[in-house]
DNA sequence: TATTGTTATACTCTATAACTATA
DNA sequence: TATAGTTATAGAGTATAACAATA
């Protein structure tokens, strides 16, 4: 068959490779009880060390405040992270991993990284890299969403 | 705020990256009536002369044959593109434009391309077709699915 | 007034399973 | 027995609006 115009469009060619890697990585998470969502708010709550406002966290991941709430619930449930009160501000709930949670993030980033690599083996480590800078320029200068 | 190890996760970034392009294609379509899913279908089927089949579809688009069903349904139903019987097996349906679905995509892939355009701005040409040639290399070569 | 987090709702997307008609 | 299309259903992701507490 031939795939015409679409083949060429970096849209679908973007939201295609997204799925693809979605998937495999949600299949490598899948043992330590995460899908990429709750993963990649685990991975930001870790590397903060006093906590991360919800807000900040929606607009590094690009999701609505009110979504936030739902991945932070999950994860507070399962004992992977906190939601402490902010000194400074007290509308603000930052949210840190427990030790638990610092825990399950360090096992589980093998897994999400193996399968990023399995659907992405075509492409040399220099290819990669190149891949990872330009999608990183294109998010960093992403305009803010209303 | 430090976004630490995600901000250079390759998977992170696709599926962010992914986000913005859908959400501003799906703008630049909105005023034609269509979605990022439905344009795909609709350009796929106006490219292939006499039809493409629903199974070619699932597997261009990387959907479930169930779910090119229903996206084949609501362009048919906004007479964009009919079901005719295939020559060869009777199993078999093509779906192919009408002239109506014809002018509609031309006056679309504007729209599309815009949304594009304006995410990936900070790129240059040469780069936004390397990022693409990467995608396709990644497309190309992945995993058929199950 | 504006911002942070929250609740609620609806719609879209994704994943599976089972069924039919043809091959 | 295998394949193309269909129906049905449930879960995950996305988009909005409105509200309470606090700034």
């Amino acid at each position: 068959m031939d795939p015409g115009a679409l083949a060429g469009d970096v849209g679908f060619l973007l939201s295609r490779t997204s799925g693809l890697v979605v998937r495999a990585v949600n299949a490598g998470l899948a043992g330590h009880g995460l899908r990429v969502r709750q993963y990649s708010v685990l991975v930001l709550a870790a590397d903060s060390g006093d906590g991360v406002s919800q807000r900040d966290l929606a607009i590094t991941l690009g999701l609505d405040p009110s979504q936030i709430v739902l991945l932070v619930d999950e994860l507070q449930a399962a004992g992977l992270v906190e939601r402490r009160p902010a000194p400074a501000d007290r509308r603000t709930r930052l949210v840190a991993a427990t030790a638990r949670g610092r825990r399950v993030r360090r096992a589980a980033v093998e897994g999400a990284h193996e399968g990023v690599r399995r659907q992405l083996g075509a492409l040399s480590d220099e290819e990669q890299e190149t891949l990872r800078a330009l999608l990183e320029r294109v998010v960093a200068t992403a305009e803010p969403e209303p």
